[in-house]
DNA sequence: GTGAAAGCGCTAACAG
DNA sequence: CTGTTAGCGCTTTCAC
């Protein structure tokens, strides 16, 4: 593979000129500058990417770690990341921590080893620990979930205000015993999304019951059990509040399973649209989360960061929509 | 941050020697050992991957370069490459090609410049071009569709196979006209697949027709559209082989609004199984693929030829399972 | 079994 | 405006 110095013998300059041209750094000759591309294409030159950091001490990648690679919603970020990213020379990495500690932990380390220039990360818990990448001087912006040592900037979703309404509509729906099939405890978007439930049971004057609720690992299989559980006693709720879009899943089959038909029989508001919502019947009544510009929002942040470390941290909150399909009507 | 240097002065030994416990490598004095372990610890040392990788010639990253982030198919084959990494040593970052060639020169030009140890892709069409890549030996596996020139080992799917045998099925449920909608030609899936629909009328001595074929983008948009144009004429279809689970949903929007129920009215298969593919009403027939097989057989090879680069280049078929649901059932 | 020294490919001071 | 020089942090001969 050719190096900067066989551009460099082929162009009859010396590398640190190649290295000028190449980077458009200071000015060089014009005539020499040509000579240089020439010499750089005619021997196919890429630079390599391990000398020029190790040098420069910094890197053009940027790690996105997600919660879940399979879930729409955090795909749907990853690509307002990677279209913001892109527009501005960083290349994204993805990483899929896959909701599970010790692999986020891993693909921390991987950042930290390949000295990401920043890093993203919806955190998959509360014992995240961004530490190690702080004391590096690696910027880190918390996107989704806040960190719990809060440090760099964070972009949430006011997802308490919104399952307030959510509630709400379905108590306004006519449904009256209403259960939450909400995340793990400890995960900041479950336990908002818990109490927001509550706050909309509280303003309606409803009395909320821990027999109504239940925790799933935001994934499909977790839900179906849950779902079974609460319509597995004497008195069924006739409504459910679901807090993610993988659980959304879960549920409707667990409904199926139980012959119970969504909207007529057990009013359903499920966190996070997707493309297939408005296609099961009843359609699904979903809190949409603008996950694209959640994305866009959390690399501005982070390029604005790496360009000026001393920025104030920000916390930036965008809002939810409910959006009304058929599966919070009765009748 | 920690150097190596400061590692070994903490310890009382050289550099060399704390290189040597930390690979591994070399066998040195249990005593030593200790103490440099104890030091790289208490200075929270961890190793600069750019040195590393720049002395070495060599990363243990793996760039997965794949069409579409948000289609759950390739997350799925995401999956089965990263836990096969991982377990040994690797890690993994997916890159989003979305489809569009010049994103995706651009992923092979930063798996280039950042010397990944190896990549997995998934072609976005004819021009693919890895020959970079193979010239610089780093091996390639080609998954899903195979390159245009094959260098590398491949991992597919028996498509047209399967593709085929979806359309036997329509034809046996008692459907007639029996449109396909698929993606892009040039892409080898959706040339696949187109051809084993023909097959299948063929085999069921059928005449097929252009009228009846449709390409689309892959997306949903693209196959709302073509669905929408299907119907829009004097003799419409009686059933939709649909080649992606993207599509699948532009597919069963089109219906929808043209107020045309899947399985009575409308026989409809898809390619792809999906989370919510029991769920929409009614339950959608699909060709199930093992993408998460797929990705686990490609990370295999793919390390396999890291270990030895003069394997000969192997094709791997794995067959694909119709999943017979109630979009396919008249009445 | 251990250390000294060289060098991977690049860029940034510093001279000229 | 251009070349010389040094060094980023690590691994790996080569001596001892």
């Amino acid at each position: 593979m050719a190096t900067i110095s066989d551009v460099a013998a082929r162009a009859g300059v010396s590398p640190a000129t190649v290295s000028r041209v190449l980077n458009g750094k200071s000015t060089v000759d014009p005539g020499l500058a040509e000579r240089v591309v020439a010499a750089a294409r005619e021997l196919d030159y890429r630079p390599n990417a391990f000398a020029r950091n190790l040098r420069r001490q910094a890197s053009t990648v940027l790690a996105l770690i997600i919660a879940d690679v399979e879930n729409p919603f955090f795909t749907a970020i990853a690509r307002g990341v990677e279209d913001v990213a892109q527009a501005s020379g960083y290349s994204v990495v993805l990483c899929n921590a896959d909701d599970d500690p010790a692999k986020e932990r891993r693909y921390v380390d991987v950042a930290l080893a390949e000295r990401a220039a920043g890093v993203i990360i919806s955190p998959a818990g509360v014992q995240t620990d961004v530490g190690a990448l702080l004391e590096q001087s690696i910027p880190v912006v918390a996107v989704d979930r806040p960190l719990a040592a809060p440090a760099g900037d964070t972009v949430l979703v006011d997802t308490r205000l919104a399952a307030r309404q959510a509630t709400l509509h379905l108590v306004e729906a006519g449904y009256h015993r209403i259960a939450c099939v909400t995340g793990p405890s400890g995960v900041r978007t479950a336990d908002d999304r818990l109490a927001g439930y509550r706050d909309g049971l509280r303003a309606a004057k409803r009395r909320s019951s821990a027999a109504l609720v239940r925790r799933a690992d935001y994934r499909a299989a977790g839900a179906q059990r849950a779902t079974r559980d609460l319509f597995d006693r004497p008195e069924r709720p006739d409504a459910l509040l679901v807090a993610n879009n993988a659980m959304a899943i879960g549920a409707l089959q667990a409904l199926a399973e139980l012959g119970l038909r969504p909207g007529t029989e057990v009013g359903v508001v499920s966190f996070d649209d997707a493309p297939w919502a408005p296609l099961v019947v009843p359609s699904l009544t979903v809190v949409s989360q603008p996950a694209y510009e959640m994305g866009m929002v959390a690399a501005q942040l982070l390029l604005a960061r790496i360009a000026d470390g001393s920025r104030e941290p920000t916390t930036t909150t965008l809002s939810a929509q409910l959006i009304e399909r058929d599966s919070s009507r009765r009748g």
